[in-house]
DNA sequence: AATCCACAGGAAGTGCTGGGCG
DNA sequence: CGCCCAGCACTTCCTGTGGATT
């Protein structure tokens, strides 16, 4: 059937009232069980509004866990306050990465006709300076995934600067990070500058994330589509891998394309569990064609060899799941990377790479106890060989 | 008991890269 | 600007280990 319109807007399928609510772009009416901490960040940032300069802030968390969407909240509040003397300016730092980019969007936010390039930076931080100062402003830097800036050294002591410099209004960070190793990169004194608060944003629980769910589902899908039993296995779900909201979120969007593509009214907790088969093998998939060539090679190497009809030291685990020698593994590999014209990484490299993909969780290996001559270690892919093949063939081209 | 197998993993060495420093 | 050195990715060589085989 040619395509329309409508239905890549979504509109009149049976499963969904408006997909967008589930995206994490989208903020909810009010955020649920981040009180204390929109609190905390509050109050970081309270003396704005009595015109003092607030603490800089660092807020830790991990993914989904709700960082990016409170920040902008309080933003949003602070912009409420109609109070002139305050402006924030929320950054994606994946988006600008360099002090310079930084405050030529700052710059761009205060005055839209300033053209967009062919200034130094000092002309850029020379028109902020000029701004805060003249108005008397006190602006709030909002710097989120704040550890890929590329010069976070200097851009922390540029604006520490600048607050000696102003006469009038100040400048405040709020960095948000989800590393925690991150402030180690810094040197000791733009650390101590820029972590003058800090906030850590806890998972959420199962309860949690129920309950966010729970606000969503009535606008993202329509009545009676998706039952109860279904959203408590997302969040289950979502709770045991580290509280990422995110992932309980995207669980009930591709549980609903699912139900959609197979032409269902409803969603059962089979989509449910269905999709969370598809998103670990999306990351899976994504994990897979970011691997070294010949992480690749070896990986691969296991699938075709798990998928030889005609392998004959056939070994099975508890589970029944056949098993292969690591060896015959780094033969069919270095077989294969010669016939390719490639040199094989050595057998003692090659027990690396097996480790790294054991990490990696892309598959598992065991001793051999009795049984087996010697010592030898088994081993067996994690997903399906078909599909392992498939992402490398097409990623190896 | 001696030998062989199928490995694990440490040690030392090599070639390349990138970053700091004079 | 060239130089040096650290770190990385990898190789070669080697010793060790537990069970099967002879």
């Amino acid at each position: 059937m040619e395509p329309t319109f409508d239905e890549l807007l979504n509109k009149g399928d049976a499963i969904f009232k408006d997909k967008s609510v589930l995206s994490p772009h989208y903020v909810p009416e009010t955020l649920l069980h981040r009180e204390a901490e929109l609190r905390k960040i509050m109050s970081c940032l309270a003396p704005a509004l009595q015109g003092k300069k607030p603490s800089n802030t660092l807020i830790y968390g991990k993914t989904g866990s709700g960082k990016s969407i409170c920040a902008k909240r309080v933003l949003q509040k602070l912009y409420d306050q109609k109070e002139a003397s305050v402006s924030g300016v929320y950054l994606n730092c994946r988006v600008y990465d360099s002090r310079y980019k930084i405050v030529q969007k700052v710059v761009s936010d205060f005055d839209a006709d300033v053209a967009k390039t062919g200034h130094s930076f000092s002309v850029l931080y020379e028109k902020v300076i000029d701004k805060l100062e003249t108005e008397s402003k006190h602006l709030v830097l909002v710097l989120d995934e704040i550890d890929v800036v590329k010069d976070l050294d200097t851009l922390v002591y540029t604006l520490t600067r600048a607050n000696d410099d102003l006469k009038a209004g100040s400048i405040s960070m709020v960095g948000i990070s989800n590393k925690v190793t991150f402030k180690q990169k810094l040197d000791a004194r733009s650390r101590s500058s820029l972590c003058e608060e800090e906030i850590v944003f806890p998972p959420y629980n199962a309860l949690q994330l129920e309950a966010i769910l729970s606000q969503r589902v009535p606008l993202a899908f329509r009545d009676n589509v998706l039952e109860q039993s279904g959203l408590n296995i997302a969040a289950a779900i979502a709770a045991g891998e580290s509280g990422d909201a995110r992932y309980a979120l995207t669980l009930l969007l591709k549980a609903g394309e699912l139900a959609l593509s197979r032409g269902m009214k409803k969603v059962s907790d089979k989509e449910v569990e269905a999709a969370r088969v598809a998103a670990d093998e999306d990351k899976a998939r994504e994990l897979i064609s970011s691997l070294p060539e010949h992480l690749q090679l070896v990986l691969y190497s296991l699938a075709v060899v798990s998928q030889d009809v005609q392998y004959k030291r056939l070994v099975e685990d508890d589970d029944g799941q056949k098993l292969f020698f690591s060896g015959e593994v780094y033969d069919r590999y270095s077989a294969m990377c010669k016939k390719m014209g490639k040199e094989p990484r050595s057998a003692r490299w090659y027990r690396e790479y097996l480790h790294e993909l054991e990490t990696l969780g892309l598959l598992i290996s065991v001793h051999s106890g009795k049984g087996i001559r010697g010592q030898a270690t088994l081993i067996k892919p994690v997903y399906p060989a078909d599909k392992i093949r498939k992402v490398i063939e097409e990623n190896l081209k």
